[in-house]
DNA sequence: TGTACATCAGTGAACGCGCGTTCACTGATGTAC
DNA sequence: TGTACATCAGTGAACGCGCGTTCACTGATGTAC
């Protein structure tokens, strides 16, 4: 993870790196010490009191600075992968008229969607090891700041469902629930795929079913079973 | 949480639950100083060499021992809760004769379970505080040990409800997987059932909505949809 | 345009302190004969 | 049963080191007039 984009001050963004990549390496953030982050940076251990009061401060600033990097590209994959799937100006049926049809579409934009996320934490990993080492770490700090975030992850999820037209039959609080059982479950995962590169096909596999059953289930639950078991019965399921 | 039943030395126990009770209170287990577990735990800090290598070591012993004492009191739970719905000797229908009843049944367990399980969580919360933080945390060590854990409890989990015969339409491998699922997430959510009491029912219903939600997609996605979807017309939701 | 001053990022030396680890010791419990 | 010895859990003093933090300093950039 770069953090090259921003416009900090050197000697910030040397120690948020730094600290990054320190924190992927066997570390938890407040396990670090002000000297040791320094030496990684190649500044003077004094300079980290330039610019943060203390780690808590440093932690935060990382996350809100990745929070900004990561929230848009994640966006940005979800309308990706919904075009490669139904280019743009395809005139579209209702999903009263072809439900089955939509539901393909759907399942198709799910499993690229999987894909791209995965390929995201690939290319950064250090990000979501912080994210999710914190989460549930020491600082109350931090984790009250990583929980909103999945929140907002989560409500982000939700809307591009709705803006994308994917399912359209689940209500809207509904669907913000399923989203955020789904990013905590791909946050969680996101740790496997990073660690074990050698299953990283059967990772995106396991995600791909968990989303269409939580969604599935959901649906099922309330009141939508019927519509949604008509357009089942035509799917072939062994592409999965 | 508490260590008192074992039969380890003294000193060795007291350093245990002095890591428990920091790790709790704002440190992560890698965060901890050997002084200041020994001041916490009363004793020479020289007498943690008695027992440990290093805090690895330790991490290891206080896994154990935790796993220990709660796998099997979480499979107490399960049948407890199944004898509440079903006394011991009640006759019981198969679920082609009534899938209606069977249905209703489990549903009546799991919601009694997830109660169960988030109280035994609320009284001992160290001891799962310790195990989510580490299982994301900096040593590879224990990260490696607590997936061990989580397998174990999700197997557990499954044979558990094959054994009381809750979702006999389901087959193992797809049980398996689902019970993976909901194991992480109930530990997910019992960091937010510690910290947040206020919104423990809230908590509770979230985990019972997510539990039916991914075993009924599940068992949709697998080709019993018509056979669920019959049991579920006639389903009162809103007791939910 | 030049000048004076303020702000900012980073440096280097120095401090006292708590740390991990070692060593030699104690006293209680277990064991061989 | 008694005695001698070994093992074990815990102690206390001492070590050298890296730590966080402070202070006074530098040099570059920005700003007022």
């Amino acid at each position: 993870m770069s953090l090259s984009k921003s416009v900090l001050a050197q000697g910030k963004r040397l120690l948020m790196e730094a600290a990054l990549k320190l924190n992927a390496n066997t570390r938890s953030l407040n396990a670090l010490s002000l000297r040791e982050l320094a030496r990684e940076a190649g500044l003077n251990p004094n300079t980290f009191y330039r610019h943060f009061k203390d780690f808590d401060e440093l932690g935060m600033a990382i996350i809100e600075e990745m929070t900004k990097e990561i929230r848009q590209p994640l966006r940005a994959l979800r309308r990706q992968a919904a075009e490669s799937v139904v280019p743009p100006g395809t005139p579209q049926d209702s999903w009263q008229e072809n439900p089955q049809l939509n539901l393909a579409k759907s399942m198709q934009v799910n499993k690229a969607t999987v894909k791209l996320f995965f390929d995201y934490v690939a290319n950064n990993p250090n990000a979501f090891i912080l994210g999710v080492r914190e989460l549930h770490g020491a600082s109350p700090v931090l984790r009250k700041a990583l929980r909103k975030v999945m929140v907002d992850f989560a409500q982000d999820m939700a809307d591009d469902i709705q803006d994308l037209n994917l399912l359209p039959e689940l209500d809207p609080a509904i669907l913000y629930d399923v989203s955020e059982t789904v990013s905590r479950e791909m946050f969680q995962l996101s740790m496997d795929y990073i660690e074990q590169p050698d299953k990283r096909d059967e990772i995106c596999l396991k995600a791909e079913k968990l989303i269409i059953s939580l969604t599935t289930g959901s649906a099922v639950l309330h009141g939508y079973g019927p519509l949604l078991l008509g357009a089942l019965a035509g799917t072939d399921w062994t592409s999965l």
